[in-house]
DNA sequence: ACCTGAACACCGTTCAAGT
DNA sequence: ACCTGAACACCGTTCAAGT
């Protein structure tokens, strides 16, 4: 049950967040944001605070809707699986958004409960107590940052990595050694999951019996 | 041996940094890095390309510092851990410029240099070649995640965690289990450092005899 | 070749004024 | 209580002009 001054200051982050889908977050001004929802810039001032209260809007949207994600659903690994695809799905979802999610972290209730439902999981998972938060942060600092480097193209842009095998051999040694193995085109999906599956071994023989 | 161009271009990209170093990112703006260098902001286009190349360009200088962690130095255990130390380290001295390495990355010869003794380190670690780029995303992907969560403050922002321990049993039922655990004094140095015994853990069991 | 000054189309934000 | 319109001090960038 929501009153209607947080659907208010809803329908104007969602309006931000379409903008940054639709054109960028560059295209998030304040004044954009206001017409897309039909009012004026200094309208949104008494809703949203400003510029930077608008960012971190933001990142509770993108917070929301990584929520269900979260639910009990039983096994452990499982869940803390579907969290890890969640979250770079949502960063699929919110490419220019995403990033924010790292820049400005949310200290909400809802992001509280969030952290909440990672530690019980990771304690379900059998982790010793005093281990769970260095745990977490370990694991939310890979998936955001592996979200993150991927929107952001930092993996490289597109799939033919352009040659990377057949560089100067004098100057990029290594890259020579590697050859053909540069060449095989790049496939995320695959390449996340076999990260995550390297975590969840590096979980079970460190931390469980 | 570089020539003049190359100076000029240095010497702005320098000042770039170090106003983002006194006074944070929003305050780099052409007028003023102009400005520090003796010059007006149009006099920056022909040199850095406007407002985008003067921010990439500020990443190729916080690339050039950590360029001296990437000579070789023996044991390829040790590189890797140097390595991760001189990011964090070099976070921790342009905490307001760092976040930009994983927003912009860099494409240079210089970046692919360092890729290539990253590549170099791993495949003297004795890791297979197929599976060297994935690891090395996998690393560059945790160590760039953590310098910049706790740049960013994600990690909580002071040492005394507003008493995380004693939140509502009721909304927060995994806090309260963790209780004292989550009362202890952070000490992210020594925390980086444990995260990395658990990534060299994980290397030398998966892929190394 | 290199730099400047004026100008343009924006920005976030303040504030007095309206209803 | 809620919103507007005008204004302020910026921004990145273009462009004709100077030397």
């Amino acid at each position: 049950m929501e009153d209607v001054e947080t659907d208010r200051r809803r329908a104007i982050l969602d309006a931000a967040l379409a903008i940054a889908d639709e054109h960028g977050l560059a295209a998030v001004t304040m004044r954009a944001v206001a017409q897309r929802v039909g009012l004026t810039a200094m309208a949104l001032y008494p809703r949203i605070g400003g510029k930077d209260g608008l960012l971190d809007g933001i990142v509770e949207r993108l917070l929301a809707e990584l929520a269900p994600a979260l639910e009990d659903s039983g096994d452990p690994a499982q869940r803390l699986r579907g969290v890890a695809r969640a979250l770079r799905a949502l960063a699929r979802r919110h490419p220019a958004a995403f990033p924010l999610m790292l820049a400005r972290p949310s200290v909400t209730p809802e992001s509280l409960r969030q952290l909440d439902a990672l530690y019980d999981t990771l304690l379900g998972f059998g982790i010793p107590a005093r281990h769970v938060p260095r745990v977490e942060r370990l694991l939310s600092t890979f998936a955001l940052g592996y979200a993150a480097s991927e929107v952001n193209g930092r993996f490289g842009r597109v799939d033919p990595r352009a040659g990377r095998g057949r560089l100067d051999p004098q100057t990029y040694p290594a890259h020579a050694r590697l050859g053909a193995v540069l060449e095989d085109p790049a496939d995320w999906d695959a390449e996340y999951e076999a990260d995550l599956d390297d975590l969840e071994f590096l979980i079970r023989s460190r931390w469980t019996a």
